[in-house]
Order: C-alpha cells, then sequence, then structure tokens
DNA sequence: ATTGAACATTTTAAGTTTAAAATATCCAGA
DNA sequence: TCTGGATATTTTAAACTTAAAATGTTCAAT
C-alpha cells in the first residue's frame, strides 16, 4: 500500500468525533495562520488593526451605516468590544458616529471619505495577500469547502452569515 | 435550472480570486462561532480560558514538558503572550516551571497532577462540544477538509503542524 | 579569555476581547 | 400616565494579544 492509502486507512479508522476534533483543530490554525500575515500587513501598510479593518469592511457594504450593535453581531465579538474599536476610528477619522432621530439609545456609524478611500486601498491589497496565501486551493476547492462550512455555521446560534 | 444550479454558476463565475477571499472569510467565521461556544463551555464548566486550554492541550502530549519558546512556536502565538498564560497557571497550580540544568535561559513547563486531572475531564468535555457543533460534517468530509487546510498550511511560514 | 551574535524569556505599551454591571432609552400594557 | 421589561450602548475588570525593547545566557570564533 502506498504511504498516501494508509494515511487514508488510519483516517478512516478514526471514529467521527476524532475527525471532527482533527477538523476543527486545523480549522483553528489555519485561520490563525492567516490572520497573522493578514494583521501583520495591514499595520505595516495602512496602518489599521485587524479589527478596525473587519469594522471598516462591514461598514462599506452598507448604504446608510450600521448601529453599534448590528456592527457586534456581524462581527461576532462582544458588544463592549465594538466601543473601542469604534472610538479609535472615530479619533482617525476613518469613521464617525451619527445620533439617529428616531432612537436616542442608539448611534449610526458609517465611514468618512478618508475611511472609504482607505479601505478601498486595503481591501485590494488584502484580496491579493488572500489569494497569495491560499493560492494551493482551486476555485472548485474553495467553493466546496465555502459550502460545507456554510452547513456547518447554521448549527451555531448567533453569527450572521453573509457573502 | 435549480436555484442550486445557479448558485452553483454564479459561483463558477467568480474569479479564483474572489472565491478565495470568500473561503477566507468563512474560515474565520466558522473558526469564531466554534470559539465562542468552547471558551464560554470552558469557563462556566471548569473555570479555565481557551488559551490556558490550549496551553494544557500542547503539555499533555509531552513527557518532558515544553520550553515558553517551544508553546509559542507551537500554539502560533507571541512569545511574550504566552508568559503571562503561564503565570496564571501556575498561580492554579496546574502547570510549573522547572529551571533546566543545562540552559538557564529558559524553563520547562509541566502540568502538575492536578493540572493533568483538570484536562482530561476538560478535554474530554471538549471532543464532545466539538462533534455536537460539527454533527452536520460527516467524516468523511471532515477528513477531506483537513486535508485541504493541510496543503494551504504549507504555504504558511511560521505554525507548526501537528496531528 | 573575550567578544559578539544568537537565543530564551520577560517587560512594556497599546490595543483587543470578554462577561458582567451600569446607564439611558424605548415601548407596550395596565 | 406609569411601570416594567426589553433594548442600545458604555463602562469596568481581568485576561489575552502583539510588536518591540530590555535582560540575561549561551556559544562559537577569535
Amino acid at each position: 500500500m502506498t504511504a498516501a492509502g494508509k494515511v487514508r486507512e488510519r483516517n478512516a479508522m478514526r471514529p467521527a468525533s476524532k475527525q471532527r476534533l482533527r477538523l476543527w483543530l486545523r480549522l483553528l490554525r489555519s485561520a490563525r495562520a492567516i490572520e497573522t500575515q493578514v494583521r501583520e500587513r495591514l499595520r505595516i501598510e495602512f496602518s489599521i488593526t485587524l479589527p478596525q479593518f473587519d469594522v471598516m469592511a462591514a461598514l462599506v457594504r452598507t448604504e446608510n451605516g450600521m448601529t453599534m450593535t448590528e456592527l457586534s453581531r456581524h462581527l461576532m465579538v462582544s458588544n463592549g468590544n465594538v466601543t473601542g474599536i469604534i472610538d479609535r476610528l472615530v479619533t482617525e477619522k476613518l469613521v464617525l458616529r451619527q445620533a439617529p432621530a428616531s432612537d436616542r439609545r442608539s448611534f449610526i456609524v458609517r465611514l468618512t471619505p478618508k475611511g472609504e478611500a482607505l479601505f478601498a486601498l486595503a481591501a485590494k491589497a488584502h484580496e491579493g495577500w488572500v489569494d497569495d496565501l491560499l493560492a494551493d486551493i482551486d476555485a472548485d476547492e474553495a467553493e466546496r469547502i465555502v459550502n460545507d462550512l456554510d452547513g456547518l455555521a447554521r448549527n451555531l446560534r448567533g453569527g450572521e452569515i453573509n457573502s
């Protein structure tokens, strides 16, 4: 038997629970490896942090901004967390907080023109980095995994799923 | 054409770079969703944090402990980070630092018997949680994704790959 | 033996993250 | 109108995280 065949046989013998545990560890490890790369490049090339990039990526899709709670849910981070990230983005004049007339509890967060311009550059670079980092995975493989992960995410209460 | 067929056609039209970007966003989202669940349950049931669990998981596999640097590389976190996590685990008497005679720069970190006992319980529970969370993915699917992610990880300098 | 580069770890500063408590506001029902 | 539960956000405390600088140690080449 080939070496690869032996690996397959050994894996097939694992109970499903062990396979899923392996999958989870791989998932975490891969996500961390990519995150580390992206974080470092964002810092060096654009002087922004990954969470700040994530917030801007959420905002750029919306016509009318998002509230703090919407951001928190979309990014799957705690609500208190968003406050600090937005504070720093406001300081850098990349986003602004607007008080809607209708509900004085909430704020609408929007990108400023400066934020839009910076994000456009960063997003373009970001797509290129990811394309390089994932170069070993072709489009079909990528789609298959995306679909598998979609099924997975439906089991987990909480987070939104977006394009 | 079926709705699923339309989705496939639309996805097939995307350039590979967009597909890879989608994959990365899904990967991050799935990992976060699982992490949130695991973190909460570890805290509630075992009063430990996820990073502390990760450290103990690394240590339990070793016969002779690991140095701080080995831990840092294995977990793919910065070296300074490990210091604080170990400090807190030492306070809880779950691990201990040993000074090896050979090299006074380094420390060997080991699980205490208390740490081993706690981790054994937590690891068993953890495997069950992950099995539930990933229940939609069968063993074959899991193995396929694991293999795909392995190929991916090889592109990324740094992190170790482990069973 | 000395020196200097490499290595292991800790420290520091800034930012992120969470859970939980506190504040302020909204809104529906009595 | 009033009251209470729900909602939106901020604050707080503790832990995590990183990058970079500082400290101490090792080791090889002189």
